[in-house]
DNA sequence: GGTCATTTGTACGTATGTATT
DNA sequence: GAATACATACGTACAAATGAC
């Protein structure tokens, strides 16, 4: 479980593929707090700034989520609940705008579905939603 | 069309504020290029890491390509085509995976749709689809 | 083909600010 | 207040891809 800085692949995303491995195998469970950039960096000999790169590689990825003078923790995966669809509605999924993630509160890599009906269009954390027929 | 050191926001994000509104009311039309990193550092005052990533908010967002050694450019808006659901069937949106990314030959910041019935799973492009009910 | 300028990617360093504990 | 951890922002350097010539 190393770094090869000589290898054609970027060494930020030799750690995001230990890390996601970590994360995808249950390693870091949901919940679990990821090693800090510091503790990445000491651990793996790298600088600050790829470890910082590797961990938003999977925050983009929606695996993990990060606070400010916290630390990133695994991401828990959410219950979902049915949306259920009827005829004459459409829906398409997006990544949200800046102001719509603020106010859906949502984390970074989550995208947004927006359903469009007679009455207008609605929009839902995709994260927390499917989609099935009535 | 300016930033501000002192501000609150910070100014890759005064930045991205900048170019978003750009693409937004047209005058960076799809498939347009943006200015250089260098370009932008130079016309802003600021540092290429800020201009840097005043870029990496737009792409999160969907908003543009970046071709390493080319440029940015504006995503053009593909047309969607309609999947149609039938019962049985459930659809869940999330970011795809490095290597589904990878095979399905996606931008970033663009969402994927699974589509599970009971053959098992289908994985599309959320871009280039919407959903309906049949 | 080969060279050169341009542009983005990776990786390092430092410093300071802000939020949490 | 202190220690820890992430955020922002600057700098440098070199690698890699592209496009023009």
């Amino acid at each position: 479980v190393s770094v090869d800085p000589r290898s054609d692949r970027p060494i930020y995303r030799q750690v995001a593929d230990i890390l996601r491995d970590q994360i995808t195998n249950g390693t870091l469970a949901p919940g679990a707090m990821l090693p800090s950039e510091k503790a990445l960096a000491d651990t793996y000999g790298i600088g600050r700034d790829a470890a910082r790169q590797a961990i938003a590689v999977l925050r983009s990825e929606g695996l993990v989520r990060t606070d400010k003078g916290h630390g990133t923790a695994v991401r828990a995966e959410g219950g979902r609940r049915a949306l259920e669809l009827v005829s004459g509605e459409s829906v398409i999924a997006r990544m949200p705008t800046e102001s719509e993630r603020y106010s859906l509160n949502l984390d970074e890599g989550v995208p947004v579905l927006v359903v469009h009906s007679v009455d207008g269009a609605a929009l839902y954390s995709a994260e927390e939603i499917y989609i099935t027929v009535r």
